[in-house]
DNA sequence: CTGGGGATGGGGCCC
DNA sequence: AGGGCCCCATCCCCA
C-alpha cells in the first residue's frame, strides 16, 4: 500500500516537474523571443542614429568649405564691387544649388547625379537631401555637374539619369571624379557652373523640383533613388508644361508632400494668420509669429541652413530685397528676430564669428543699398504704401500684400518655387505669365513694333525702351 | 567701354 | 479672389 502510495506521489511529482519545466522553458522562449525584439529595434535605432551622424558630418563639412569660402569671398568682395558677391553667390550656399542654364544647351538638369549615402566622405558640391525620414529614406547626396566635366567622388554613386539622356538604363552607375577637396577647386567649380549658367543669373535655384502633373503626360524624370530603402523619390524634370516645383533644396525634406512644406502651405498660412493691420511691433502678432515660427520649425526637419541665405536663390534682384527686409525685421523686432528663421540661421552660422559677423554685416549693408534703390524707384517697401490695405504678409520678409494670393507668389521669391515649365526648353517660372512672355522666345512673335523703324520686339517694355534710340534719350546706365 | 537688344524677375493694376 | 497684363529694373550678350 505504501508503495503504491509512493510510486503515485512520485509520478504527480514527475508531472508537476515536468509542467514546471515545460513553463519555465515557455518563459525563457518568451523572454528571449521579446528580448530578441529588442536587440532588432536597437539595432535598427543604432543605424538610425548613424545614418543620422553621417548625414550630419556631410552637411557640416559642406557647410564649413561653402562657408569658408563665402568668407574669403567677402572679404574679396571689399575690394571690388558687390556685383562679385552675385557672381559667386551660388557658392555662398552651405551647398551648391542646382544651376540650371538658361537656355544653353551646356548643361541639362536632367543630369543629376546622386550619391548614395554612407559615404562619410564630403565635397564641396555636394548637396545634402535629407529626408523627412532619415531611417525610411536616408541622405542623398547630390553633386553637381556640367557636361563634359568629370566629377569623381571616392563613394559609390548612384546616377539615375532622365531616360531621354540614358535611354538604355533608367538608373545608371555613373563613375564621377571629385573636382576637388579645395577652395580652389571649388572656385574653379563655381566658375564653370557661371558660364554653364549661361545667364549667369539664372541659378535657378536649386533645387529639388517636385512636380505637379497636370496634364498628365509621360515625360522623361529623373530618379533619386536610395540604394537601402529602396525609396524612389521622382524630381520633376519634365521638360513639358508641367506644373513643376522648385525647393530649396537646403534641408528640406525630399517627400514630395507639400502639403507638410513649411516652404509653402504651412507659411502660407502663417502669411494669412498673420495679418497685421500694421507693423509687426505689435505684441500680439509678435506672439503669433513666434507660434507659427516655432511650429515651423517643430513640424519639419527643415532647418534653417546658415548657408542657404538667398544670395544663391538664384534671383538677383529677389536677393537683395531678401536681406534687407529680413534686416529690417530683426531690427526693429527683436521679438521675431528671436525666433524667425533667419535668426534661427545667423545662430547657426559658424560665421558669427566677430569677423565673419561683420563680414555678414558687410553682406547685409551691400543688400541694402541695392534694395533701397529699388525700394525708392519704385516707391514701395516692405509695409509701406498705404494706397491699399496689405493685411497679407511674406513671413521672409513682411512685406505686406493685398491678398493670400498674391503673398503666394511673392514668396515663391524666397522659396524658389516655380511651378511653370516651359514645354520647348527647362525654363521655369514663378507666374504663369512669365512663361507666356518666354514662350515668344520659342515662337518668334514680336507683336511689338516701332512706328519709327522697322523693329519689332517681344516685350513692350523692350519697345518702350527701343523707342529712347529715336527720342535720344539717355538709358539710364545701372 | 558703350550702346542696343534679348530675356527674366518682381510687383502693381485692372478686370 | 484670381488671373492676366503691364511696367520697371536688371542681367547678359554682342557688335
Amino acid at each position: 500500500m505504501a508503495m503504491v502510495f509512493h510510486t503515485q506521489i512520485a509520478s504527480i511529482m514527475e508531472v508537476l516537474a515536468n509542467a514546471a519545466v515545460a513553463e519555465i522553458c515557455k518563459l525563457v522562449d518568451d523572454d528571449y523571443a521579446v528580448f530578441r525584439l529588442e536587440i532588432t529595434q536597437s539595432q535598427k535605432e543604432n543605424r538610425a542614429l548613424r545614418r543620422k551622424l553621417q548625414l550630419q558630418e556631410l552637411k557640416k563639412v559642406a557647410r564649413e568649405r561653402a562657408e569658408r569660402t563665402m568668407r574669403e569671398r567677402v572679404i574679396a568682395s571689399r575690394f571690388s564691387s558687390v556685383k562679385i558677391l552675385d557672381r559667386y553667390r551660388g557658392i555662398a550656399r552651405g551647398h551648391v544649388s542646382f544651376v540650371k542654364p538658361a537656355g544653353h544647351n551646356t548643361w541639362r538638369d536632367d543630369q543629376p547625379i546622386t550619391v548614395d549615402e554612407g559615404s562619410g566622405t564630403s565635397t564641396q558640391q555636394v548637396i545634402i537631401i535629407e529626408s523627412a525620414d532619415v531611417e525610411s529614406a536616408g541622405p542623398v547626396v547630390k553633386l553637381e555637374r556640367s557636361e563634359g566635366e568629370h566629377i569623381q567622388t571616392g563613394v559609390p554613386l548612384v546616377a539615375t539619369e532622365d531616360p531621354t539622356t540614358a535611354p538604355a538604363a533608367p538608373r545608371t552607375r555613373r563613375s564621377i571624379m571629385k573636382v576637388g577637396g579645395t577652395l580652389n577647386a571649388v572656385l574653379k567649380s563655381e566658375t564653370d557652373t557661371k558660364n554653364l549658367m549661361g545667364q549667369g543669373r539664372l541659378g535657378c535655384p536649386p533645387a529639388l523640383r517636385s512636380e505637379y502633373l497636370l496634364d498628365g503626360n509621360p515625360s522623361p524624370r529623373m530618379d533619386l533613388s536610395h540604394q537601402d530603402s529602396g525609396d524612389t523619390l521622382q524630381i520633376g524634370n519634365d521638360p513639358s508644361c508641367s506644373y513643376a516645383t522648385e525647393m530649396i533644396p537646403s534641408d528640406m525634406p525630399v517627400g514630395l508632400d507639400t502639403q507638410t512644406n513649411p516652404m509653402r502651405g504651412d507659411w502660407n498660412q502663417y502669411s494669412s494668420s498673420v495679418n497685421s493691420e500694421g507693423s509687426l511691433d505689435k505684441k500680439g502678432e509678435v506672439i503669433v509669429l513666434d507660434e507659427v515660427t516655432v511650429k515651423v520649425e517643430g513640424d519639419s526637419p527643415l532647418t534653417w541652413n546658415a548657408n542657404e541665405t538667398h544670395f544663391g536663390e538664384g534671383h538677383t534682384q529677389g536677393n537683395t530685397n531678401d536681406f534687407s527686409d529680413y534686416r529690417k525685421s530683426l531690427e526693429t523686432n527683436l521679438t521675431v528676430a528671436t525666433h524667425s528663421p533667419l535668426h534661427t540661421l545667423r545662430d547657426r552660422d559658424p560665421l558669427s564669428t566677430p569677423m565673419a559677423s561683420s563680414d555678414s554685416q558687410y553682406l547685409f549693408d551691400q543688400v541694402l543699398i541695392s534694395k533701397d534703390q529699388r525700394a525708392k524707384a519704385r516707391g514701395g517697401g516692405a509695409t509701406s504704401g498705404n494706397s491699399k490695405e496689405k493685411r497679407f504678409l511674406c513671413m521672409f520678409c513682411n512685406k505686406g500684400f493685398s491678398s493670400s494670393q498674391k503673398v503666394e507668389i511673392h514668396q515663391r521669391v524666397h522659396t524658389g518655387e516655380k511651378p511653370f515649365s516651359c514645354t520647348q526648353c527647362h525654363m521655369r517660372f514663378t507666374q504663369a505669365g512669365d512663361l507666356k512672355r518666354h514662350q515668344r522666345v520659342h515662337t518668334g512673335v514680336k507683336p511689338f513694333s516701332c512706328t519709327q523703324c522697322h523693329m519689332s520686339f517681344a516685350q513692350a517694355g523692350n519697345l518702350k525702351r527701343h523707342q529712347r534710340v529715336h527720342t535720344g534719350e539717355k538709358t539710364a546706365t545701372p
